[in-house]
DNA sequence: ATTTACCTACTGAGTACTCGGTAGGTATCG
DNA sequence: CGATACCTACCGAGTACTCAGTAGGTAAAT
């Protein structure tokens, strides 16, 4: 039966391992493309090449695949512990090299609010979480009271607005919104210092 | 031609008019609490006290149920035409109480950029427009440099993704985000204008 | 008589998910 | 070495349901 040596192994006897992390991509993209409403396990599949019931073996029900998603999604934006907001204003120009991560979590963040929604609880953390974040960082550097006149607190409700507002509208048009220069003239309101590309 | 003096005459021989407004209204309660594709055409129907065939009958699709329901909304909306900085708190303080409003609009502007979403070019054409308006507000009051060191178009795109921003982040704790607060906050930030509760 | 306002009945496509398998790999035991 | 056992990685077929949309009718109002 011509045993090959190159090939990976397809089917029956393929190793475990990233197959797992195939399908958790996959379903970034289809979920970005479609919601989680929208979205249907059998595209998800049929994009890594197995069938509905194949990434069920996987990955028992959708709201699990979902739930493992965004977990990894997380997981892997928490390097950046802390950083400082010229720091901020390169992640966000990262961001716009990458719209399909942008597209998920606007698309699913939204999406969340609605009844009964497996992501949302998630996103009321994850809200909460970078709010707190936000401020410490703003209180640590400017004390309690920005030199804009706003809060650290308000302030970083404000800026965590100002990052998820760009981004909806970037995404409806992406010509006409630069979200780095954006961000970073809300820092300089907020701040008053001229934070990259400061006038 | 009081035929009849009290019941509004159900069923078959009923007047028309108020049937269309009243699916609408219960078009944006099921699209705020479930999205387009969450949505189905049933769950509409039965909250007029019809079967989804009778509601065919006034929108023959769902598509055109929903452009409809946002055609409608954004009549409604465009009536303060003009409107200073002062009183666009108070309009965000009057959407504060309509939380359904702002969950339709939250919801389906983020749903709309997914792949071949019936409202994509509706909500793009909103945000373009609302930006443009804003853009006006602001150089008409502050010349094209506003007090704050951002230009009237920069201004605009901020105070657009703020006022997005913080109805997601309302909709996910309404508790914690004061919006009418927040927006006045981004105005003073703006303006350097004590507009409203100015500390 | 025609139009309006529905309803009953139906279709075809799609949904998530289950059940029962099978092909292959690996470990254990004799 | 070889048989037995068990595990992983799937797939085919089906279940039960929901979906938007169609066809054709009936009853009331004009």
């Amino acid at each position: 039966m011509a045993s090959n040596e190159e090939t990976p192994r397809r089917g029956r006897g393929r190793p475990p391992g990233n197959r797992r992390d195939e399908i958790l991509r996959a379903a970034l993209e289809v979920f970005a493309e479609s919601g989680f409403n929208g979205a249907s396990l059998a595209t998800v599949a049929e994009r890594v090449g197995l069938t509905q019931q194949g990434l069920l073996h996987y990955f028992p029900s959708k709201q699990q695949l979902l739930v493992a998603m965004l977990d990894k999604r997380d997981e892997l934006d928490r390097q950046p512990q802390r950083f400082s907001p010229e720091e901020l204003v390169n992640v966000v120009q990262r961001n716009a090299e990458r719209p399909g991560i942008v597209q998920v979590y606007t698309v699913l963040s939204a999406e969340s609010v609605t009844e009964n929604h497996p992501a949302r609880e998630h996103f009321a953390a994850r809200f909460a979480d970078v709010r707190q974040r936000f401020a410490a960082i703003l209180r640590e550097k400017y004390g309690d009271h920005l030199p804009g006149g706003v809060s650290a607190d308000e302030g970083a409700t404000l800026l965590v607005a100002v990052m998820d507002g760009l981004q909806l509208q970037w995404l409806h048009a992406p010509d006409e919104i630069d979200m780095p220069d954006s961000v970073a003239a809300m820092l300089r309101l907020m701040t008053g210092d001229s934070v990259l590309s400061g006038e």
